[in-house]
DNA sequence: TTGTATGCGTTATCAT
DNA sequence: ATGATAACGCATACAA
């Protein structure tokens, strides 16, 4: 009582009663005396009982406990997932234990390990950029352990999946910057890994084919790092050279969007006037910026919290991961703004 | 094996071997034949064995896993301390649980309830705005709890508080719009509840009177939501309005700074000609302004980092918590940028 | 209405 | 070099 909290026993030996009784006691059990049930909570509360969570995750082999595994907290689109998640997890009684990968195979691979051995009852992944294999999600989903993946998600037989429409959002953002009247687009793309960067380079090409404007291979401009500096630097050089004479720019992101921005105001050219710019996934300075930046909105709480409801159905056996639909799509929404707005 | 995971019960069946023999085996134990050991470890590899850290959590009293509890996680601020405090806590070897308490009383002291129950070992706190008793902590800091606070810190005797020097943060940027040649500078307030909000102002006001200047109370504007809506509004009414005039405004935060900067526009004033503009915290977004955002930066990851260092500290004994300093105070950096320079 | 015994997975202690 | 037993805190099947 000292140092370690009170248990049952503990109250146990100070009221002359089993342990048994006042476990059923706290618990509200039918067959137990009024008289008994006071006597038990009040001693509980007077000792400052608190039931111990490891004792009952051992005992039903259930930890109540979800682990969360993202890139990184510091990035605006996840720590918005995150809050979904905690926010459903809460709700529904469950922990959430968070890692970051910081985009290493490596400690992802050690994470999802740690929290299998912590037994938590299910997982929500998004995986990193350096992630190439998935043998380490597969091994535990073939012992039907149940994971969830959302936003970067393998193409896994039978895998969980929730995403937005980055296909849609990137067809739209494009429709958007045509329908502006600019013709010479240039895609600002993401890392090659990631299904969501081939899925809006895929839904920027059609958005283009379309409306009968060529798709240059040279348009695509890769930016694997996604710093402003790399975006930044590579429109410059666009820009000087006269190859390529692009009037918009159409990025898989924000930050890159941003270094587009900074780039076409080094060269002296107007924004929306000279060149149109959309980002994508509006993250919260989008607006404060001069122009204010068109970017495709993607619903990150909502996904973090449909995920988590999805992952806590599945545990609750409220749904079947076999027969279940294996994926849900989340819409995205143009924020139509100054940077892209010529009429 | 087929459900559950592989248990040292169930190697010991496989092998024929005692679980103690096995327990041992699997930690090198001295006094176990190398063949023995070899055996044990391919059964456990083939068995795909994962020692069951509930169990051991139980067994130990211990469960390796820190709480954090912070007001919310998309707030760029708080970002970058989850990222400090998960980089530490892992790479000791600890868990993090995390959750939000949206800025709710009551959802704080329930969390922390429920952490203790789930047997932290330690926890790491960032109180709400609506925070206005600290009971759920003393509580359990008297029961010899480790808590350690950050950013947000309490006025609890024996409290170990992590913070930065805000009282100095806020002298530097008032002390660098006047060197601007700024005579008439608006302080744009926090929530009065937090000691931070006051440290700031105090600075503030330190630095007007160090170098002669007045200080009207009427200079000092509350801003107890925090959007840029908020003080967007307050500062052009405080524009229009003849009384004050003010020629600059050190804001409390970087959102409200932005909020200041809006308002500037739109009253036709020019930055930093006109006017001179320097936030707090310096978020990620202040170098993508136009013109760019002069403010205040906090060492987030730092601080993160830090406090879960003392933490783990005082959780492994290698420091004593009735000995050691109570507090330690990080240092700001002022960024200098274009919103605040005409010279 | 209450008590006893058992087990969840692990390891420390005390045998053998 | 290995085994048997007890204990961590709790819930429950079975007894009384």
């Amino acid at each position: 009582m000292k140092l370690g909290q009170a248990t049952i026993k503990d109250i146990a030996r100070e009221l002359n009663l089993s342990a048994s009784t006042i476990s059923r006691a706290l618990k509200d059990y039918p067959g137990i005396s009024d008289e008994t049930k006071r006597k038990v909570k009040e001693m509980a509360e007077k000792m400052n009982y608190r039931p111990n969570a490891i004792a009952l995750s051992l005992r039903k082999s259930r930890s109540f406990t979800i682990g969360v595994i993202i890139p990184e907290v510091v990035h605006f689109f996840f720590s918005t997932v995150v809050s979904g998640i905690e926010e459903v997890a809460q709700s529904r009684g469950y922990n959430v234990i968070l890692v970051q990968s910081n985009e290493k195979l490596e400690r992802e691979i050690s994470s999802i390990e740690t929290m299998l051995s912590n037994q938590i009852d299910g997982v929500l992944v998004s995986y990193s950029k350096e992630t190439n294999t998935f043998e380490h999600f597969t091994r535990v989903l073939d012992q039907g352990f149940p994971i969830v993946f959302f936003d970067r998600a393998p193409q896994i037989p039978g895998a969980i999946n929730v995403m937005v429409d980055d296909y849609q959002g990137a067809f739209d953002a494009t429709t958007h910057l045509i329908s502006q009247g600019y013709k010479n687009i240039v895609h600002l793309a993401g890392p090659p890994s990631l299904k969501i960067t081939r899925d809006r380079a895929n839904g920027y090409k059609a958005a283009l084919e379309k409306n009968g404007l060529p798709v240059h291979p040279d348009h695509i401009i890769p930016c694997p790092l996604g710093t402003v500096e790399e975006s930044q630097k590579l429109v410059s050089e666009l820009l000087s050279s006269s190859a390529v004479n692009p009037d918009a720019f159409f990025a898989c992101n924000d930050i890159g969007a941003v270094g587009a921005m900074m780039a076409c105001r080094d060269a002296g050219l107007k924004i929306p006037l000279d060149v149109g710019i959309v980002g994508f996934s509006d993250w919260q300075f989008c607006s404060m910026l001069e122009p204010k930046l068109s970017s495709v909105a993607q619903p990150g709480t909502l996904m973090g919290a449909k995920a988590t409801e999805i992952l806590l159905d599945i545990i609750e056996k409220k749904i079947d991961p076999e027969t279940m639909e294996k994926s849900l799509v989340l819409e995205t929404k143009l924020m139509d703004r100054d940077s892209s707005k010529r009429f």
